[in-house]
DNA sequence: TTTTATTTTTAGACACACCTAAACTTTTAT
DNA sequence: ATAAAAGTTTAGGTGTGTCTAAAAATAAAA
């Protein structure tokens, strides 16, 4: 049906947005796919052709319908590979990913039935991340303030609640954007902030100030 | 490492040679890939280039010790991955091929290994054909005689014991090959014929005598 | 508001794996 | 032994997904 490439795009674009609805731009694709923007140029006009997104020129791209159930069986195959990979084969939490991510592509409608029936209909992952039914539906991962997540909780950055700009700097500074994958690492009790790994290569320690205006997604 | 096309035609050589040992045409293989023999002569030029074939224009590819490995290694993930449909997922024997065909090219030391626990160490697969071990170790499915199959067993054709044009030529009529699928569908007890199936197609009647020239390995 | 900087797109290439059509070998048949 | 047939390879081209370098558009700063 799709192309492995075209599947990874629909994905990033899903989880950038926040489920597809927002406009995700081109850099901000390019880094998540570990590709260049001018490759995602490109694709993004593929995929507007086939009309799996939808997108302007300069403007950014977002899913169409058929787009964002694409995305969610993706998910949903991805999810239920990591569940089969934890449960059954006694992989851990970090070796799951860049098999589950070769997993998702296998093309089988009953595969995934059969894969779903033999795990026990599981509603979650092994992250805890909600699986969607085969008819796509999503128990809404709701946006969540920074703030509340627990230690070793993580979440993609989706929202970020002010736009004065030295804040933005501050973030820039840091490396928090749209899309950024945060994980919180250590809680410090006594002011309440937070000890955050940025994109899984550095970490920051954030303010409750900060915390309050970042918003996040199951990532 | 390899690319799954790569893979494909490595697989396909050690089918069709029995082991890899002796030399594979180009058009065998174009029919098992169903491609062109221009394609397979393109690939088996790079694959001669990498040391995974020896190829030499005009007279066919047999595989290298490495090429030899990596398929043993191919095989093992298929008929794991076989073996756990059918036992674990509740697939019937036709509806396991496809999928194996696809979930052989996820890359994963780590994985095979826990699926083999999984299920296991199973020393064959769900088609009683044995399943290489980690360090390449394959039960040689050795050459048996076509007459000493049973209804519903399946072989490759891999030698033609008689070289007289008129067995070959009456051979080819009915559509056998080195590397013609055959299946067992009936045996006639009166006089020891076997109803066989060639290439999942077309069936016709072998008489005992040719039943005893024809050898095939497990496919 | 105009200049500067950043982001995004186009243009032109490349590797992979495939194709058709034509040329070349090898094999088979006369 | 030579001509015809069959098998195989080369030449040139296609689609996908990527790249770099240069041009164009948008956003930010002076």
């Amino acid at each position: 049906m799709y192309s492995t490439a075209e599947e990874n795009y629909i994905k990033a674009i899903f989880k950038l947005s926040g489920s597809g609805a927002q406009a995700v731009s081109t850099t901000a694709l390019a880094e998540m796919l570990e590709t260049k923007p001018a490759s995602v140029s490109d694709m993004l006009r593929k995929l507007n052709l086939k009309e799996l997104v939808r997108y302007e020129k300069y403007h950014g791209a977002q899913l169409t319908e058929t787009g964002q159930r694409v995305a969610l069986k993706i998910i949903r195959k991805h999810r239920l590979w990591e569940t089969f990979l934890v449960q059954k084969l006694n992989f851990t939490w970090d070796e799951v990913h860049d098999v589950a991510e070769q997993m998702e592509h296998v093309k089988s409608e009953l595969l995934i039935q059969r894969l779903d029936s033999f795990l026990g209909h599981p509603k979650v992952d092994p992250h805890g991340d909600p699986i969607p039914s085969e008819d796509g539906e999503l128990r809404l991962t709701k946006q969540q303030v920074l703030s509340t997540l627990e230690v070793d909780q993580a979440g993609v950055v989706c929202r970020v609640q002010d736009a004065q700009p030295a804040f933005l700097q501050y973030l820039n500074k840091v490396g928090i954007q749209i899309g950024t994958h945060l994980q919180v690492l250590d809680k410090i009790a006594y002011d309440n902030s937070l000890e955050i790994s940025i994109d899984k290569n550095k970490s920051v320690i954030l303010s409750s100030e900060v915390l309050e205006k970042i918003f996040v997604i199951n990532p």
